[in-house]
DNA sequence: CAGCCGGTTTCACGTAGATTATGCCACCGG
DNA sequence: CCGGTGGCATAATCTACGTGAAACCGGCTG
């Protein structure tokens, strides 16, 4: 509630977002805006959400980049999902009380916190608002489906080529990719844990790419340049996001 | 509907899995045990939903093993997930219309469709079982995320015991496990498509674990003969399944 | 009984990607 | 100007796992 203007940008996002997957009547438009958040700020790194922890409430992510993560025994870390302003990460909280994983921000980030007691009272009075919020779970586990797909069966590059992809076609919905240009805060370590890969691999299939002039990557900013080449060399379908006729693209 | 015998087990299997992950009113209950079903059965290795259908009904799993998965070009597929009797594991095409995976049988077994619209008006009069549907398909999901994690950095013999676990702590929830010894019809190929590894790996690892004597598998059967050890083996801690207090031992 | 047939086991060999180590550059505070 | 730090690049070595082919085995059917 701190500054008027950013938290208005935030449910702008958060319209944008659930329009992507869905269609929304002015009322629930209206209700959504309604939302009571509590605002803050995250440094790089900053975690938000802890793996066991028991939140009251849900985190709509305004700014930056964020990841889910778990922590295995042996030090290592696996990043599950990264997420862009509009996505509400743990929605999974209203119905599932335990955290499984950890939220941290990559870069500095915004995010507003929204009470499970709101949610529920919204949910409850727009049944429409609690099946698309259901359905953005559901289209949730579609990724984490994909991923999986791609952590067991295709090699180091196109694993690459596709988590790029589906990052660029999420940038779009929300009105965050300019000319296929999107600010992109991850270091090579952290694409290594999203990818099961180590960091140096990533960093010779990241040379691959951008030697075949597919995308460039560095400094917090990804640019596709072959749109078509990216989506053949991450053996890409987008069908899998369930977007809105025209959003595919 | 064909048979009342086994339609009642059914719906047994349904609310023992749905208990399992909340509480259920008798009220919910009686509701559930009134949904229409068409039962069908299966020979091992039928699809019974296809990558890009769109579907009117979802398949309750009565009797034998299921599987989602995908085909990659290169003749590939990735298994997603294994399903036992009393899940839905295609509730999602209720919020999700195009399905963006395929269902197989494994081994004999036998499904029953519930209609979309009788689904939609049991949640519409019961809100308390849209909630536990929803909850069922973040389980789900969460289920993904623990296998993105196994496929992306645990190694051969650390995934397959944590299959194992999983499964068994599944059986045993809907009450199909008999003495850690449960019905599993999985050929060794199948195994080795859901866990990203070469079926002669597979083999390998089976042999291990076997020879660690920590499990017997075979011949459409498995049992666990060392809990604590595969536990260990597998590195499995059961959080992920937020199961209802007591049914996690 | 022969003859499969699906599934399993074993072998020899190849390779993608992990690991470790080291050096580079850009940026930042003093 | 200096040293410190975080991110990136590159090369040498190692290993877990893949590939392909062949043998094996228990359970069927004819």
């Amino acid at each position: 509630m701190q500054d008027l203007l950013q938290s208005a940008s935030g449910y702008d996002r958060l319209l944008l977002k659930l329009e992507s997957i869905a269609d929304l009547s002015s009322e629930e438009r209206a209700a959504l805006r309604r939302l009571p958040i509590r605002v803050r700020d995250l440094s790089a790194g900053e975690d938000f959400v802890q793996d066991g922890d028991i939140p009251t409430e849900s985190c709509l992510l305004l700014e930056g980049l964020a990841c889910r993560y778990k922590l295995l025994e042996g030090g290592g870390r696996q990043i599950l999902s990264f997420h862009i302003p509009g996505d509400i990460p743990d929605m999974q909280s209203l119905h599932l009380t335990r955290m499984d994983y950890s939220m941290s921000a990559l870069g500095r980030s915004q995010v507003a916190y929204i009470p499970h007691a709101s949610l529920r009272t919204l949910t409850r009075e727009h049944p429409g608002l609690a099946e698309i919020f259901w359905r953005d779970t559901l289209v949730d586990a579609a990724i984490f489906r994909e991923w999986m797909i791609g952590l067991g069966r295709r090699d180091a590059a196109c694993r690459l080529a596709h988590l790029f992809c589906e990052l660029m076609v999420k940038f779009r919905a929300v009105h965050l990719a300019n000319n296929d240009k999107a600010p992109l805060p991850l270091t090579q370590v952290e694409l290594s844990d999203a990818l099961g890969l180590s960091p140096v691999h990533v960093n010779r299939v990241l040379q691959d790419l951008r030697g075949a002039g597919l995308i460039r990557f560095g400094h917090g900013v990804l640019e596709v340049l072959d749109w078509q080449g990216l989506v053949r060399a991450g053996d890409f379908d987008p069908c899998y996001l369930h977007l809105e006729e025209g959003l595919a693209a």
